[in-house]
DNA sequence: TTGTATGCGTTATCAA
DNA sequence: TTGATAACGCATACAA
C-alpha cells in the first residue's frame, strides 16, 4: 500500500521518459533506467565506486532529459545557496550599476548568482532588503549604504551572525568588515603627476562639493602632486563645482569585486 | 536511541534560547517552548485552530529569536522561488540598468526577488545564463537578447517547459510570448506634435543609424506628425547620426515591468 | 557496486 | 487544540 502507484504526475505513460511538467529529477532518471536514485546521484556526481556502464547509461539519459540539479534542494541540504545579495541605493546611477556589473561578472566566474536590491536611499528599505536577502539565505552581502543610514545596528547584527559582509563606497568605519573604497587621493595624485610629466604647467582642479571628504581627498592628491614637483598651488586654478563626477569605466566594479573575493576567500569555493 | 541528544549544534546550552550559529528555525522555537514544530508553524502561519496563549508565546519567542522562515525550504516544498531571472546584454548600459531598476522595483513590490545575469552580447553566455537561472528554479525569465542571438531554440524550449518568459526591447518575433517594446513611432509622433503645437515651424529630426528599424520607426513618426499638420518634410532637416539615443527616465523600466506583471498575472501571487 | 534510510526546514494531512 | 508523519529533491552514511 506504500509503493503502489505513487505517481506524482511527473512521469509519462507507459515506457516514455518524457517529464511532462517541470524539470527532470534524479527520480525520473532512476525510474526510466530501473535503478535507485542514489545510483543516479552517484553516477552524475562523479563517484568512483560505480559501474562504468551504469554511469554511461545514466549520463546519457540525464542528457536526453536535460537534467539539471535542483539548486534549491542542494541549497537546503548544504545550507549554501551560491548566491550573493547586493544592495545599492539606486540602480539608475551609473556608478552603482557599473559596480554591480563587475560584481556580477566576477561572481558568475566563481559560480555565484547575484540577487539585487535597491534601498532608494532609505534606511527602512535597506533593513527590508537585508531581511529579504537573509530569508533567501544568501551566502554573503555586498552593500553600499543609503544616505539615510546613520544607525549601524543592522550591520552589527549581520557581523554577529557571521554573515560575510562587504561594504563598498558608502561604507561605515564602525563595522569590523571588508570595506572597498576608491583611493581618491591616489587617483588625483597620479592624474596630476601624469599631466606634469606630460609637460603641463598650469593644471586646474575641478573639485566636487567642499563638504564631502571625497572632494577633500582628491584635492589633497592634486596638491601633493604639485608639491612633489615644486609647483606652487594657485587658488585661482581650483574650482568647486556642485556635482561629483563619479563616472568611471565599467571594469571598476570588476576590480572591486575581485577585492571582495580575495578578501573573503571562503566565499570562493 | 532515536530521541537522545540529537543536538544539531544549533541550540544553546541549558535553558538558553540563543541560536548559536545561523538563523533560528521552527525547531529552535519549538524546543524553547516545549511544543511541537507543527504547533509553531501553525501559530506563525496564522492558523485559526490554535490556542490564543500558545500563539502569543510563539510569536513573542519568534520575535526574540529573530526568526524568519527559510525561503529555500519553502521553495522546495512549494516548487516556487518567488524569484525572477533577468538577463541583459550588459549592465553598464544605462538603458538596461534603468530598466532593471524598474523591474526590480516592481518585483519587490509584488514580493519577488530578482536574480541578474549578463550575456555580454554572447549567445553562448545567454544559454549559460538561462541554465543557471533555471537551475535556481526562477519562477520566470525576463530577457533582452544578445546581439549574437539568431537561433531561438532555447527560448522555444522555455516555452515548451511552460516557463513564463518575457522579452524586452531586443525581442524575437518568432516566439509566442509577451514582448515589451518601446513604441518608437508613437513617441516620435507625440514629440513632434508637441513641438508643432508649441508653435515650432522648422523641426529637425536627429535620426539614428539608417539600417536600424528603430531609426526608421522614429523617422516615420516624425514624418507622420508633420503630414498631419500639413507641414512639408524637408530632407535638409534630417540628420542621420551614428548613435542611437536610448537614454530615458528611470521610471521606464517600472512601466515596462508593470506590463510584465499585468501580462503575466499568474506571477503576481 | 548498488540500494535503503536519513536529514536539510517547512507545511499539509491525518490522528489523537 | 496539538502532535506525529510525510513530502519537496538531493546527497551521504550505512547496509547488503
Amino acid at each position: 500500500m506504500k509503493d503502489m502507484q505513487q505517481d506524482d504526475g511527473n512521469s509519462a505513460g507507459a515506457g516514455g521518459f518524457e517529464v511532462k511538467r517541470g524539470q527532470a529529477r534524479l527520480k525520473d532518471i532512476a525510474r526510466s533506467l530501473n535503478v535507485s536514485i542514489s545510483t543516479v546521484s552517484r553516477a552524475l556526481g562523479g563517484s568512483h565506486d560505480i559501474n562504468a556502464e551504469t554511469r554511461k547509461a545514466v549520463v546519457e539519459m540525464a542528457g536526453r532529459m536535460a537534467y539539471a540539479p535542483n539548486q534549491v534542494a542542494q541549497s537546503l541540504r548544504t545550507n549554501k545557496t551560491n548566491t550573493l545579495g547586493i544592495i545599492v541605493p539606486d540602480l539608475t546611477t551609473y556608478f552603482f550599476s557599473a559596480n554591480l556589473s563587475g560584481f556580477q561578472e566576477v561572481a558568475a566566474e566563481k559560480g555565484y548568482n547575484v540577487m539585487i536590491c535597491q534601498s532608494n536611499e532609505s534606511y527602512e528599505e535597506e533593513l527590508r532588503n537585508i531581511s529579504t536577502l537573509m530569508a533567501s539565505r544568501v551566502d554573503g552581502l555586498i552593500i553600499s549604504l543609503s544616505k539615510q543610514t546613520s544607525n549601524y545596528d543592522h550591520l552589527q547584527a549581520l557581523y554577529k551572525k557571521g554573515i560575510p559582509l562587504v561594504l563598498f563606497d558608502r561604507v561605515c568605519d564602525d563595522i569590523e568588515t571588508t570595506r572597498i573604497m576608491v583611493d581618491e587621493h591616489d587617483g588625483a595624485l597620479k592624474a596630476t603627476e601624469h599631466l606634469i610629466e606630460m609637460g603641463c604647467k598650469r593644471i586646474a582642479h575641478l573639485s566636487g562639493p567642499e563638504n564631502l571628504s571625497i572632494s577633500r581627498r582628491r584635492l589633497q592628491g592634486y596638491s601633493d602632486a604639485l608639491q612633489r614637483y615644486d609647483i606652487p598651488l594657485r587658488e585661482e586654478l581650483i574650482r568647486h563645482t556642485q556635482h561629483l563626477n563619479r563616472q568611471r569605466p565599467g571594469s571598476a566594479g570588476a576590480e572591486l569585486a575581485g577585492a571582495v573575493f580575495s578578501a573573503r576567500c571562503h566565499l570562493c569555493h
